[in-house]
DNA sequence: GATACCAATTTGGGATACCAAGCTGGTATC
DNA sequence: GATACCAGCTTGGTATCCCAAATTGGTATC
């Protein structure tokens, strides 16, 4: 198994010692996030193993970790890929206002709130050349560190748990100059209010871009949904 | 292994079909949360594996399930049960007050809001002849399933979770009986404003209530931090 | 042609063997 | 007596093997 010419160069042996396990739950991650492996696509654990070139053992335990996090599930005896669930996404957007607007109203109460300027520094490095991807890992990592100077581990893992389950999502959606630009200006409106500890108006401004990224989000997948799926991809409903 | 007579009284045999894995799992989570093995203790894989009569490979499953629930964690090369920690009973604290209030809000808002009165009996079926393993049970179940009528998953998920982890702390907590009343009494008001709809009363009375058992229970802790170390329970303060 | 049935294959669940790293206890050297 | 060192044991990580259940594909029967 370790001799097998497609295991050798499918583990990029990323830098000092990290388990197989380790390996195949972040390689088995990426596939899964940017959709090399479809939402809805059947998973074995053979298939996983020859991919790259670990045995059963760790490859089980990664899978057992991506389903923790939403990303895989149980198909009888047997594992899938997590299909794009539109009720869910609903879902999600409640959970993670309620928990994005304490971790907001956290930092806006901070005496050292100099953590904001990093985020804006972050937001200000894309510019009209940073391609697609770079754009869709900022605007995930805006509500990621936002969340992260609450100091709260809990508020913290709750919006980097609901921005894993969001990421596919926002990938596929269908979003235009204007799209990505109010964005922007939405987080930034949010970093000033926060910056002036005004805890009110933070909270209210990121209530409503969540809210507007949701309908955005459901309504593009929503009208997308058939060509989503003849690119194989499961899109439900509910 | 499985003809080792400790093994076979160690599986009560529970029901119809369950995975050694969740066998192992269900048993090992009984044991940590009933602290039949302490905050801060070791474990070996070896040792679960005769314990409970299971290969290595269910334990190991078991293992990692039970790390993402909080419940264990690692200890450089090894598994160690995750410690009483005051600053984490803190956080928690703020996170769960945040999912559960806007899982209240929402409940609040409904138009059948008839699920209340099922937890209203919950809590009635508790009487001054009740054991504490009992009160101790409801306590948690009723934010639990406050949590579950909003409908939204994620939201029940996040208020599990985070009982599940206040779970020993709060058993360990000396509670007198006017602290059992008051909580008591705090449940019910709180369901008489959900009964009504009124969501911001609601919020207002399970916020109350969520930081007054924080502070309850980390003085408590605080205070017995001693008794509990000298029982052999590791109690941390960050 | 439809259907019931059976064997071969596939697949996840579990058990076990092997390995390397780390810990332990004892010993020999100074 | 203190310390450096080494052998053996412990333990988590991994690979591999076996098994039962489920799927599959073909065939025989009606």
């Amino acid at each position: 198994m370790n001799l097998d010419p497609a295991a050798v160069n499918a583990a990029p042996k990323s830098e000092t010692t990290m388990s197989q396990m380790q390996n195949v739950e972040r390689q088995l991650r990426e596939m899964i996030l940017g959709l090399e492996i479809g939402p809805g696509e059947r998973l074995t654990e053979r298939w996983i193993e020859s991919r790259f070139g670990a045995s059963r053992t760790p490859v089980r335990a990664a899978l057992l970790r991506l389903e923790t996090e939403g990303l895989i599930g149980r198909d009888g005896r047997g594992w899938t890929v997590a299909p794009i669930n539109l009720a869910e996404l609903g879902q999600i957007a409640v959970y993670r206002e309620a928990v994005e607007v304490a971790a907001v109203r956290l930092t806006a109460a901070l005496e050292d709130r100099s953590g904001v300027e990093v985020i804006a520094a972050m937001l200000d490095s894309c510019d009209a050349d940073t391609p697609r991807e770079e754009w869709h890992r900022v605007g995930m990592d805006f509500h990621i560190e936002l969340a992260r100077l609450s100091g709260n581990e809990f508020l913290l893992r709750a919006v980097r748990d609901a921005m894993t389950r969001l990421s596919r999502a926002r990938w596929l959606e269908v979003r235009d100059e204007r799209a990505l630009g109010r964005a922007w200006a939405e987080h930034h409106a949010i970093l000033a209010a926060v910056r002036q500890g005004d805890a009110d108006e933070a909270a209210r401004l990121l209530s409503a871009h969540i809210a507007g990224s949701r309908d955005r989000l459901i309504t593009s997948l929503h009208d997308d949904r058939r060509g989503l799926r003849a690119r194989g991809f499961a899109v439900v409903a509910a």
